[in-house]
DNA sequence: ATGAAAGCGCTAACAA
DNA sequence: TTGTTAGCGCTTTCAT
């Protein structure tokens, strides 16, 4: 019982013809009852499971998709795989996962993996910005971005710029100047956007932009802690602050958690476990990730079916959850002179 | 352009034989400069990429390794699979994932798919409880366990039972003797054994077990947010809380802050984000999933060299993350005569 | 150092 | 309704 048994062993065993086996396995009605039974038997006699890759390579449809992201332990994306593995599975296709770890090589040696497994397509949240090397494959593995888009491929994203521009803008109606933009990191296109909004947002209110404020901060979570510090050790630190992304923002919060400061104004980009639990409760942009997973991959199977579609971004609502931490005001001029006089 | 290129297509442009190019793309030394040259140039011109699945069908042996776990939006899970995957990678492995959603029939299905696929191998964080089906798979396709174990299967597993004795110990020692059990799930091997700790421990110390304390709950967190205010709105509410689970802790922290409680003793067993900035911090004993992930997945790669091996349980180490919350006393009879009498 | 031919396990024509 | 044959893309003898 050690070798794997094949369709000609269930074939010997039964007395049938292997294609006869094949018709059951693949529940084709036109069998005898008779030899159904048999062929059933020695299924189950043998062990036998039908070779997937054998099938695919005959019928050269693939049955598994790719999902390529940042990090797999991140829960903006666990949340979002798990949306789409949970739909894969109703469609009989396994999930293959890969982590980028935030670098374009990875990103691409992942892809070209998923190439060669012969995947039925991939949901990718880039990190590269040359994706050209993916047309050759285009209609052969299509591709469907998540959070980030590429020209010419389709995508599923919220509207950064719109949705950090309502966040920077609650902060600037409380009064706030100061405001620091803490999670920005270069290689991500939303940080991009994020940025751009903020920019935008504090300048339309004549706020003059201090590049201090923004500093950049790498994936690590030690990274935005230590940007947290720095900031707040400015001779003229912010009031309030725009957390770029989840992912910085536990960290971010905890540190302040420490640090005592329950006075800064927040609002984070993407809502996380505790943040109705701290003090002050962290308001929130609130993508759905689950929901941006499910979309993607009901995309990708649209292009299973005709894969000359016009690439189309699709974009989800961000909700706002509000909390405390954005009503915290901004310490007016008066307040700070009268504490001083005391 | 739109057909995928096969090794038959880049011999012909190359002017070589097929077993040349195989040599090429399998890196063989004894192919001359020219050839090799020739051959390279075709690949790139055609965009070949090897198919994975008709070389691992000529060979036999796949590249891909599964993971199945209740669900990949999981903390403790994600940070495993993350584990799993960045090592996989560096053996130019695969990772499928699949998740059970802790029904014991969906895990066997994704059994027999990745049987189906010809993994390597897989890591699995066992539901049902019986695995014999696995028997004829075994030498073809190792199975290592994480979180739970299973008879005649490796693990990697921490000791639940002796972590539980401690944690509940802790509680016990501050003199709280109504104590509850939140995350209770007969389903899970682990909560067992935890619940087992506890019982042993409340038992030791001459306190009376309260089923009621022991409240059921399924995996939703809607479930242990129920359950926390059932337990509290009895007439002799526990004065301390024992959190079977990270996954039910943070809804149950989250309740607590909002019914206002910091009266509760605490211990979660599993750390979670933000347990050190809520109020009050939240004590836990750690495992290490990370950790746990990459010693499954070192184990599965052993077993790949000689599939005879004995099977192995590893338990690795838990610690305990001393906050705030596990040194709440239980009030004592005389404060809460004090009390009543002012 | 290179190539021709066989065959991995399966399905898709085509026959019977 | 059932069986025979060819071949998916690759690697592997075995020649050359």
């Amino acid at each position: 019982m050690n070798e794997r048994a094949g369709i000609k062993d269930v074939a010997a065993m039964a007395n049938v013809s292997i294609k006869t086996v094949s018709r059951v396995i693949n529940g084709v009605s036109t069998v005898e009852p008779a030899m159904r039974r048999r062929v059933e038997e020695a299924i189950v006699a043998l062990n036998y499971v039908p070779n997937t890759m054998a099938r695919s390579l005959k019928t050269g449809a693939g049955n598994t998709v790719g999902v390529v992201v940042d990090s797999i332990d991140d829960v903006f994306f666990s949340s979002l795989v798990s949306a789409i593995e949970d739909r894969a599975i109703t469609l009989g296709l396994s999930v293959i996962i890969g982590s980028t770890g935030f670098d374009a090589g990875r990103e691409h040696a992942q892809l070209l993996n998923l190439a060669s497994q012969h995947v039925r397509g991939v949901i990718l949240a880039p990190v590269g910005n040359d994706h050209t090397f993916l047309e050759p494959y285009r209609s052969i593995m299509p591709v469907v971005t998540v959070d980030r888009s590429v020209p010419g491929l389709d995508s599923v994203t919220v509207d950064d710029y719109a949705a950090a521009r309502d966040g920077v803008a609650r902060l600037v109606a409380r009064g706030h100047r100061r405001i620091a933009l803490i999670g920005y990191d270069p290689r991500i296109q939303t940080a991009d956007r994020r940025r751009a909004a903020y920019e935008d947002v504090l300048t339309e209110n004549g706020i003059a932009l201090d590049p201090r404020f923004v500093p950049e901060v790498s994936f690590e979570s030690a990274a935005a802690t230590a940007a947290l510090k720095d900031v707040l050790s400015l001779a003229d630190p912010p009031t309030a602050l725009f957390l770029a992304n989840a992912r910085h923002a536990t960290s971010v919060i905890s540190a302040m958690h420490h640090l005592g400061r329950t006075d800064l104004a927040v609002i984070s980009f993407g809502d996380f476990a505790l943040a109705d639990a701290v003090n002050p409760a962290v308001s929130c942009i609130d993508q759905d990730p689950y929901l941006i997973g499910a979309l993607a991959f009901e995309r990708l199977v649209e292009r299973f079916g005709d894969t000359s579609l016009e690439a189309v971004d699709r974009t989800v609502e961000t909700g706002f959850v509000s909390r405390a931490s954005h009503l915290i005001s901004a310490p007016k001029l008066t307040d700070v002179l009268t504490s001083e006089r005391r």
